[in-house]
DNA sequence: CATACTGCTGTTTTT
DNA sequence: CAGCAGTATG
C-alpha cells in the first residue's frame, strides 16, 4: 500500500511525501505537482502509522482547493476522510467557533457577514456618527478595520492616536465592533481573530487541539496573512509536525494582507525546518518555462527556484501588436477559430486571461459575434445577488431578531411604508440605549413615540417576522424558505414586474429554495438549527453554483482567478504599461514585483501555447489612451518571442485565419474566400492587395456580397480601411 | 414611495 | 463610457 502511494513520484516529490523531519517547507514551483505531494503525504502519513485521520489538519484558502484535496485523499486511500479536518482557514475557524461559541464570547446563533454586509453596516455607522461620508469613505474604514483584524489588533490595543485620521478610524472601528457584538454578527476577519483569541484565552482548550492535531499541513503558504500565521503558531504544540507548501513567486495577494515573509519567518520560528524544492515542471513546454524563469528573475529577494522540464521545446510565444482593443479581440478570436478548427482541439483548451474585469467586454462581444461559446469566471456569485441577499436577510432575522444588518435590509424590501424618518428614530434610540433595532422598534411601538401610521407599518413588520418564525419551527428548511418567500412579499414583488430582470430574480429566489433542499448541514453544525447552518454556508461559500461547467467553452478570467489552473492554450491580453503592470502599482517597487509575479502566474498557466497581445490605443474610462507595450514583454528572452505582424499573419492564411461570417471556407484548401472578387478571382481573407492611394495592404474582413461587398483592408500606411470592392480598384498581389 | 437625474469613480478577490 | 449611489422631484 505504501508503495502504491509513492510509486509514481519523482525523486524530490518522493522525498517531500516521505520526509521525516518535524517541520517541512516545500517550495513548489508552478506545475510541479504541489497538490499531489500534499495529498500523497497525508495518505503516506496515515498508511505508515505516523498519523491517524483524526490527528490531521489540512488547511487551504479556497473551498475549491479544500474540496479537491478531500476528494483526492479519498480516492487515494479509498475511504472517506472522516475525522480529518480539511478546510479553509475561515471554514475551520467557523467550525471552532460554532463548537465553542460560549468560550469565544459569541451568541449561540451568531451569523457571518460577507463584505457587502460589512460595507453597509460600516456606512450606516459612519452616518450615525454624523461623519461626512465624502471625507470618511466607508470603503476606507472597511479596509482599515479588516487590516487591523488581519494583524490581530483590537481597538483597545491601539491606544491614543495622534492624528485625526487614525482617531476617527479607531472610533469607527470601536463602534463597529460594538454593533457586531450586539447583533451577533461576525465578519470574515473576525472569524479568524475570534478563533485565535479563543484559544489564547482558553489554554485547556488550546491544549486539547494541540494534542489532537499532530500533523498540520498548509497549502499556498505564501498567501497567509498575519492572523492566519499567528493562528497556526498557536496551534503548534510540542508534538505538532508542520508541512507548509508554497511558492514565493506566486504570491499575488499582498494587496489584501498576504505576507510573503511568512515563508522565511517559518524557517526562523521553527529552527531545523527542512526545506526542499520541487522544480520539475510537468505542465509546460521548455519555451514557456524559460520565458517564465527569465521574467521572474527580474524580481529581487526571491527564495530561489528554477523550473525545468523534460518536455519539448514547443512553439515560441506569439506577440501581436493590435491597433486598438477591437483589433486585439478580433485577432484573439481568429486564433481561437483556427485552433478549434482542428478536430483534436477543444474550445475549453483555451483561456483568455486579463488583468482587469473591464477588459472582458470587448472580448466577449467579439466571441459572441463569431459564435464561439465562452464562459466568464468570477462575476456575480449566487449568494451575492441582491434578491438572494434580501431573502437571506429575512431568514437571518427569523434566526436572530437582533441582527441589525438584516433588519436594515429587510425592513423596507419590498416597500411597506416605512420611511427614512421612522427608521432614523428607531436607529437613534437603538444607539442611545445600546439595544438592537428590533428591540428599539418594540420599545417605540409600546411607548407610542411614533406616528400611528408609522407605528402600524413597523408593527406589521415585526409581526410578520415573528409569525413567520413561529410557523416555520417544525418545517423542513426548504419549506421554511418557500413560506418566507410567500409571506414576506418578496416573490410577489418581483412577480408583479413584467421585465426580464425581475423574471430572472424570481427564478433565482426559486433556486434558493432548491439549494436549501439540496443542503445537508456539515457535522459541526448539527448542534445548531439547519437554518443557521444554511446561512453560514451561504456566507462562507458564496459559490458560483457551477454554471455550465462541463460545456465546451472558451474560458475567460482575470489573472488572479487563473491561479491554480492550467490550459493548453493561453492568451494574455492587454499587455500594456498602465494596464499590466497596472497604473496603481507603478509607484512602489514592491507592488510592481507583485505584478510581475502575476505575469509569471499567467505564463505558467499554459501547457503548450501562449499568445500575448497589446493594443496601441485603448478606450479606457471613456477616453482614448495610448500605451506602450508592457515592460514584461521586453523582460522575456527575445528568441522565444515571435512578433506577429499583420503581414506575418497573412503569410500563413490557412493556419492563422479562419472564415468569418462573410467568408466561406474552400473545403479543398481550407482557405477563407470572400463573397466577392478582384480581377474576377475570389478574394481570400488575408490576401495581399494593392490600392492606388494607400499602397499595399491585407484583406482582413468582408461584408456583403458581389458588387456591394465591402472589404476591410489593413494598409501599412494608413491602418485599416473599409472599401467598397467594386470602386476601390484593388489589385491582387498573388 | 417610485422615478429621473446628477455626479462620481473607475485593480486584482476569497472568505 | 457605464454603473452606482445619492438626491431631487412628482
Amino acid at each position: 500500500m505504501t508503495e502504491l502511494i509513492t510509486q509514481h513520484l519523482n525523486e524530490p516529490q518522493h522525498e517531500a511525501v516521505t520526509a521525516e523531519p518535524k517541520h517541512l517547507l516545500i517550495l513548489a514551483g508552478a506545475g510541479s505537482g504541489k497538490t499531489r505531494v500534499l495529498v500523497h503525504r497525508i495518505a503516506y502519513l496515515i498508511e505508515t502509522g505516523h498519523a491517524t485521520p483524526y490527528s490531521i489538519l489540512a488547511v487551504t484558502f479556497t473551498n475549491k482547493a479544500a474540496k479537491e484535496m478531500r476528494d483526492r485523499i479519498e480516492a487515494l486511500l479509498n475511504r472517506p476522510t472522516q475525522g480529518m479536518w480539511v478546510g479553509t482557514f475561515h471554514g475551520l475557524a467557523h467550525r471552532l467557533l460554532r463548537t465553542h461559541w460560549k468560550e469565544a464570547g459569541l451568541p449561540e446563533h451568531f451569523q457571518i457577514m460577507d463584505s457587502d454586509d460589512q460595507h453597509r453596516l460600516i456606512r450606516r455607522i459612519i452616518k450615525t456618527m454624523q461623519l461626512d461620508e465624502t471625507k470618511w469613505p466607508p470603503k476606507q474604514a472597511q479596509w482599515f478595520i479588516n487590516n487591523k483584524k488581519d494583524e490581530g489588533i483590537r481597538p483597545h490595543a491601539m491606544g491614543d492616536q495622534d492624528d485625526v485620521f487614525n482617531t476617527t478610524m479607531l472610533q469607527i472601528y470601536e463602534t463597529y465592533e460594538k454593533t457586531c457584538q450586539q447583533s451577533g454578527l461576525v465578519d470574515f476577519a473576525e472569524l479568524l481573530l475570534r478563533a485565535y483569541e479563543m484559544w489564547q484565552n482558553n489554554p485547556e482548550l488550546l491544549a486539547h487541539y494541540q494534542a489532537r492535531f499532530n500533523q498540520v499541513l498548509v497549502d499556498e503558504f505564501q498567501d497567509t496573512n498575519g492572523i492566519q500565521y499567528a493562528w497556526l503558531r498557536l496551534l503548534a504544540g510540542d508534538n505538532t509536525h508542520f508541512t507548509a507548501v508554497g511558492d514565493d513567486d506566486q504570491s499575488i495577494y499582498g494587496w489584501r494582507g498576504a505576507k510573503i515573509e511568512n515563508i522565511q519567518r517559518f524557517t526562523r520560528d521553527y529552527p531545523g525546518t527542512y526545506t526542499l524544492r520541487l522544480e520539475q515542471n510537468y505542465r509546460s513546454t521548455s519555451t514557456i518555462l524559460n520565458a517564465a524563469n527569465t521574467l521572474i528573475s527580474h524580481n529581487t529577494g526571491r527564495l530561489g527556484k528554477e523550473l525545468w522540464t523534460a518536455g519539448e521545446k514547443g512553439d515560441p510565444i506569439a506577440l501581436y501588436a493590435a491597433f486598438n482593443e477591437q483589433d486585439e479581440a478580433r485577432y484573439i478570436v481568429e486564433r481561437i477559430s483556427s485552433w478549434v478548427a482542428s478536430p483534436d482541439n477543444k474550445r475549453s483548451d483555451v483561456a483568455i486571461l486579463y488583468r482587469s474585469n473591464a477588459q472582458s467586454r470587448v472580448l466577449e462581444e467579439a466571441l459572441l459575434k463569431a459564435g464561439i461559446p465562452y464562459r466568464i469566471y468570477g462575476g456575480q456569485r449566487f449568494f451575492e445577488r441582491a434578491e438572494i441577499k434580501d431573502a437571506l436577510a429575512y431568514l437571518r432575522l427569523m434566526a436572530n431578531r437582533h441582527d441589525d444588518a438584516a433588519f436594515e435590509r429587510a425592513v423596507n424590501m419590498p416597500t411597506r411604508g416605512i420611511g427614512g424618518i421612522t427608521l432614523d428614530i428607531i436607529r437613534s434610540q437603538a444607539r442611545e440605549r445600546e439595544i438592537s433595532l428590533w428591540q428599539s422598534t418594540e420599545n417605540l411601538i409600546n411607548s407610542e413615540h411614533l406616528s400611528s401610521r408609522a407605528s402600524t407599518a413597523v408593527g406589521q413588520f415585526l409581526e410578520l417576522i415573528s409569525t413567520l418564525a413561529r410557523h416555520c419551527e417544525d418545517l423542513a428548511l426548504e419549506e421554511q424558505i418557500e413560506k418566507m418567500l410567500q409571506t414576506s412579499g418578496l416573490l410577489q414583488h418581483y412577480q408583479q414586474q413584467r421585465n426580464e430582470k425581475a423574471q430572472a430574480r424570481v427564478e433565482n429566489l426559486e433556486e434558493l429554495a432548491n439549494a436549501a433542499a439540496q443542503f445537508t448541514p456539515p457535522e459541526e453544525d448539527t448542534r445548531t438549527t439547519p437554518l443557521v447552518a444554511f446561512l453560514s454556508h451561504a456566507a462562507l461559500e458564496a459559490g458560483e453554483m457551477q454554471a455550465s461547467e462541463y460545456d465546451d467553452c472558451v474560458q475567460m478570467m482575470t489573472l488572479h482567478s487563473a491561479k491554480g489552473l492550467e490550459f493548453p492554450f493561453v492568451f494574455l491580453a492587454g499587455m500594456e504599461e498602465g494596464l499590466f503592470p497596472h497604473q496603481m502599482s507603478l509607484q512602489e517597487e514592491g507592488r510592481l514585483e507583485e505584478e510581475r509575479r502575476l505575469c509569471y502566474v499567467g505564463i505558467t498557466r499554459a501547457r503548450k501555447k501562449i499568445v500575448m497581445t497589446h493594443a496601441e490605443t485603448r478606450r479606457l474610462h471613456g477616453r482614448e489612451m495610448m500605451h506602450a507595450p508592457s515592460r514584461f514583454i521586453s523582460e522575456l528572452p527575445n528568441e522565444l518571442v515571435e512578433h506577429v505582424r499583420a503581414k506575418a499573419v497573412v503569410s500563413r492564411p490557412s493556419a492563422d485565419f479562419h472564415p468569418r461570417p462573410s467568408f466561406k471556407t474552400d473545403a479543398a484548401t481550407n482557405i477563407a474566400v470572400a463573397a466577392t472578387t478582384i480581377d474576377g478571382a475570389p478574394v481570400q481573407l488575408g490576401q495581399r492587395v494593392k490600392h492606388a492611394k494607400f499602397g499595399e495592404g491585407v484583406v482582413l474582413n468582408c461584408e456583403g456580397q458581389g458588387e456591394q461587398a465591402r472589404l476591410q483592408v489593413y494598409f501599412e500606411s494608413v491602418g485599416s480601411k473599409w472599401l467598397v470592392a467594386s470602386f476601390a480598384k484593388l489589385e491582387s498581389l498573388s
